[in-house]
DNA sequence: CACAAACATTGACAGACGTCGATGTTTGTC
DNA sequence: GACAAACATCGACGTCTGTCAATGTTTGTG
């Protein structure tokens, strides 16, 4: 009982499409998809993207919850909610004075991302 | 009955930190985040990321879905579903030769969204 | 120390999302 | 025209996510 020969060596067809999986080390780990999925997760929201431009755009380039919660029209919890997120990635840092806790943008961490998605 | 004073002439207390929306115009609209979020939801997915960078890494910058589906560790259904996610938003292009359907970048596509990042 | 304000945390709920098996559709082949 | 292969679509299911009301925690104030 033999084989047949193209289950020895696989030949490329040349009328079929599925390459044997050229050159798998070129594309990104699953490690690193996975991390950069979880950072654009954060971002892929369009109240936390308004939070990040409320931030930047604010007196001093920090803002506190009070500032966000009335403009943003979302409840205080969610608010904090988003902002948590947005720090837990990276994106903002909390500093909290007396009572308020004032947001301020991290500096080089959205060109960060946008270095991270032309590397893809 | 009169009313109190600091509810006619809402005084700026230096003592609060909540400053009444100094340039609300200079962040982003509801609009435009709702626009940059549904294009980086596209992307915030490590399946989609990983299958953009094996398209990008394959032979010709193309590949069919059947180059994708064992690689990727998901089944063939999963795979079509999240290519379609990111024809629809503009990553990849579909072009259908014989039974085949083959996937390639838009080229300037992910430098798009880089650059939406850097202005929000 | 009692009280109020700013904020975080918890619990709950509806809707969105990723995944798969089953099925439909199109194309090439015998 | 029957059949197989590649791919899309559908239906279903479990999980994640955004949202809010209620409550807890911390800090300043009288």
């Amino acid at each position: 009982m033999r084989m047949p020969v193209a289950e020895l060596l696989p030949v490329t067809d040349v009328t079929a499409c599925c390459t044997p999986i050229a050159n798998a080390d070129a594309a990104i780990t699953p490690q690193q998809a996975e991390l950069v999925a979880r950072t654009l997760k954060a971002l892929a929201d369009p109240a936390r993207l308004r939070l990040l431009s409320m931030v930047a755009a604010h007196d001093g380039a920090e803002a506190c919850v009070c500032d966000l919660t009335e403009p943003l029209g979302l409840s205080q919890p969610t608010v904090s909610h988003h902002l948590k997120v947005l720090v837990d990635a990276g994106f903002l840092t909390r500093s909290k004075r007396a009572t308020w806790a004032y947001y301020r943008l991290v500096p080089g961490s959205l060109d960060a991302v946008a270095a991270l998605l032309t590397s893809v």
